[in-house]
RNA sequence: GGGGAGGUUCCCGAGUGGCCAAAGGGGGCAGACUGUAAAUCUGUUGGCUCCGCCUUCGAAGGUUCGAAUCCUUCUCUCCCCA
């Protein structure tokens, strides 16, 4: 098998291949040009959006050229595979917008820079705007609707589950559209491998057959598990909404945690599809003998360092290994924080007040609560009742009080 | 265009004049148990100046001492027929 291929399948990647033989030997004898599509429907994509990525990231490096397509013009329709509903629709300003983060934050996986290794594949950016928004409608029914058959669509699964829900025109016209991105791709830049999630299994094929048709090339699809959370979950989701990658939006050190907290069974798979690490090294942590606190700690900080840097993981892990952790040496860097007034203490802040103003609380509500459950503690010391006036009195030299709810909630309020 | 069914608190889903801030489940949060895991059990889950008050049941009006529940108009969704 190719060796590129091998990564994929022993990392726990693959899930089908159009033509597995044919793409092994074609990818040893040439370096070729995939693409993937990315929806830029939202400010940020979450982990549950990188698989595809991490994939890219391992055959860019074995010198395979990767097109990250923005679908700039398919999202203004919204793909109804695996959705229940249909999507909202972007303006062409704001999907402008997105797809300028998003390249920032696919960044730290995949290099699009320009650079000068051979052995590296070289990426870009495309969106499909570029030819979609110009597309003329009698045109494109002429020359590709014609190639589509309705009865064969609707066997699709994607479609046959929303058609129990109801499907808009709209939205039945997505594999047409993605097909033709392919189409194009394949015609402009020789693109003959599109990946995806296996969502994207029928959106992928269509476009090789209408290649075929077309062109009367060869292409080909290669889809990934969709990874699912031994607990059901979604993946990429947590308590505190999707795991952004944007630190604006969910900071390193909550990213940093939802690593730390995954399932026993599935930190090993994530070991393998979200990090880099060498697999041998990651055989280790499979031992049953070893501890598989060890491989939680190391999937979190491989996994913050990819995306937020060195720095953040480092802090992020020293945060946690002081506030979970046998000593007591407090490093509350990686924290989440807030700054108030030294003067606001002065007069003194009521417990729930305080606990309102951080995230942990959403409301003076919800912080009446969490003090009467007996889950609030600032420095380490329990409140107990819900009327305790936080004063100057318990500032320590630092001038940081460190509030918690719960077990593993920790906010930083720093006084000045 | 015609006919029908609906829009309930984060989600699903009860409620059809006062006992409703609204059953039940999910999810969330907290507590116990633990390994910062899972599973399990318990409590909690609109807001506030919290033993009381205020705002919620698609929107706006109306009936009533009193409405999520009745009436009117509007609006959105789904289904069937054309």
């Amino acid at each position: 098998m190719n060796a590129a291929l091998q990564v994929l399948q022993d990392r726990g990647f693959i899930k089908q291949c159009t033509h597995f033989e044919e793409l092994s030997d074609k990818m040893d004898k040439e370096k070729l040009t995939f693409y993937l599509g990315v929806d830029p429907t939202g400010r940020s994509i979450h982990i549950g959006h990188m698989v595809p990525f991490f994939a890219m990231h391992h055959l860019q490096e074995h010198g395979h050229n990767p097109i990250a397509l923005v679908g700039g013009g398919t999202s203004l329709i919204g793909d109804p595979s695996g959705k229940t509903e249909m999507r909202k629709m972007l303006t062409p300003e704001q999907i402008l917008e997105n797809s300028a983060a998003l390249k920032d934050q696919l960044g730290t996986v995949v290099d699009f820079s320009d650079h000068n290794d051979p052995s590296k594949g070289k990426a870009i950016m495309l969106n499909n705007y570029d030819w979609l928004g110009k597309l003329n409608y009698i045109e494109f029914l002429r020359d590709i609707g014609r190639h589509f058959s309705v009865n064969r669509m609707l066997t699709f699964e994607s479609y046959k589950q929303r058609l129990e829900r109801g499907l808009s025109f709209i939205e039945f016209n997505y594999q047409l559209l993605q097909s033709y991105d392919f189409l194009v791709l394949f015609q402009k830049h020789h693109a003959t491998l599109q990946i995806g999630g296996d969502d994207q299994w029928g959106n992928i094929v269509a476009g090789i057959e209408l290649i075929r048709k077309i062109e009367g090339g060869e292409s080909y699809g290669l889809t990934f598990n969709l990874i699912t959370r031994s607990d059901g979950q979604k993946m990429g989701k947590s308590e505190k909404g999707a795991v952004f990658l944007d630190p604006e939006l969910f900071s390193p050190y909550d990213f940093f945690q939802y690593w730390r907290n995954v399932n026993d069974e599935d930190v090993i798979k994530f070991l393998k599809l979200f990090t880099f690490l060498p697999l041998d090294e990651i055989k280790e942590y499979e031992d049953p003998a070893r501890n598989i606190n060890e491989a939680k700690e190391r999937l979190a900080f491989e996994q913050t360092k990819i995306i937020h840097g060195i720095q953040e993981a480092e802090k992020a892990l020293d945060a946690a290994k002081a506030m979970f952790g046998s000593q007591k040496v407090v490093s509350t860097e990686g924290l989440p924080s807030i700054t108030i007034e030294k003067n606001r203490f002065e007069i003194g802040i009521g417990a729930i007040e305080l606990f309102a103003m951080t995230d942990l609380c959403a409301t003076n509500s919800d912080a009446r609560r969490l003090i009467n459950q007996g889950g609030a503690l600032i420095n380490e010391r329990k409140i107990e009742d819900v009327k305790t006036i936080i004063d100057t009195s318990w500032l320590d030299e630092d001038s940081i009080l460190l509030l918690r709810a719960g077990k593993k909630r920790f906010f930083k309020v720093i006084v000045e």
